[in-house]
DNA sequence: GAATGGGTACTCGGATATAACTTGTCCGAGTCTCTTAGG
DNA sequence: CCTAAGAGACTCGGACAAGTTATATCCGAGTACCCATTC
């Protein structure tokens, strides 16, 4: 079991986008420089944010994304499901309806208990996900962060806006 | 982010060996005709559960797989992490260290924000599917299972085991 | 001097290759069992 | 009738392909800005 690199991407261009001011826009390019991945790729990651509503494009000249609602309206959750799909991780194929012991007709309304005790689990998962925001995980870093490094950022910030 | 199909059937492997005569084997042969899945595959997910301490392993004529420990005492957690590998889904590759804001010298002791938010979602995933155990899984089976498949199982199991 | 039209540069978006992993298969090494021959 | 040796068949285990997903890239569609031209 693997998350994409997309998720992370994301969840930190989430977390810069959401103390931009309100209506300012970041282009993919600028995204992808400041977090040094590849620029074409990240872009692929956002067209999915935007495609789940996360964020908004603006596009022409200048233009760019910001989030499409506050930053503390958005959840590290709304952020993964964006990019991974909203699917299970566990897939149940219906074994018991297989092999040898199968009767023909019958049918289970119920899941089985494998199944469902991973999707009790995995939905443990997604709470706990949901418990975070944008502006939360924002509001950590840069208490966390080396002021050094805050200050080299905020300047690349007033530079690229400018 | 998805669970491969070896972890299904593994979970229900194991929750079939579990109700099983202690001493007594099943061959993937055999396992993977009750589970109608290919033999082939099924035992190189048996392979993982072995390697992983959760079955043991005879060989020659008439041997086969059996729980290296009690049923009571192999979780759905021991199964997922045996298959799926202990390694975490959400991999942090430090983005913060890079980019235009970096500076050199700075570490950071602490995982950011959003690894660790992630991380104890995934400790609650695993602590959910901790709370479930071969046994359990087994019992809630027999229970919920129809009464005539319960029958052709057992059928088929007394010939096979003969 | 102000307005307007066109060119240009920059943006996002989807279609297109490459790499990694999951899924599926095969054949060899090892071991227990059964048979059979001998005492 | 009992013992023992050997052949056989069945088991697991790791090495070997095929299909699917994730990763990375490129080029086209569209829009706002800037500048030159005109009134």
């Amino acid at each position: 079991m693997r998350l994409s690199e997309g998720v992370e991407w994301s969840a930190h261009c989430c977390a810069i986008l959401s103390v931009l001011p309100p209506g300012v826009t970041l282009s993919g390019q600028r995204l992808a420089e400041f977090h040094d991945v590849p620029p074409a790729y990240l872009v692929k990651q956002l067209q999915k944010l935007s495609q789940g509503g996360i964020v908004e494009t603006v596009k022409g000249r200048n233009g760019g994304y910001r989030l499409a609602r506050p930053g503390s309206e958005i959840t590290l959750l709304d952020v993964v499901i964006a990019v991974e799909g909203a699917d299970r991780a566990f897939r149940c194929t219906e074994i018991r309806l297989k092999g040898p012991s199968k009767v023909a007709g019958v049918k289970y309304p119920n899941p089985c208990g494998i199944a469902a005790a991973m999707w009790v689990a995995e939905k443990a998962w997604r709470d706990e996900l949901a418990r975070h925001t944008m502006s939360d995980l924002a509001n950590h870093a840069a208490v966390e962060t080396d002021p050094r490094q805050l200050e080299k950022a905020m300047h690349w910030f007033q530079e690229v806006l400018s």
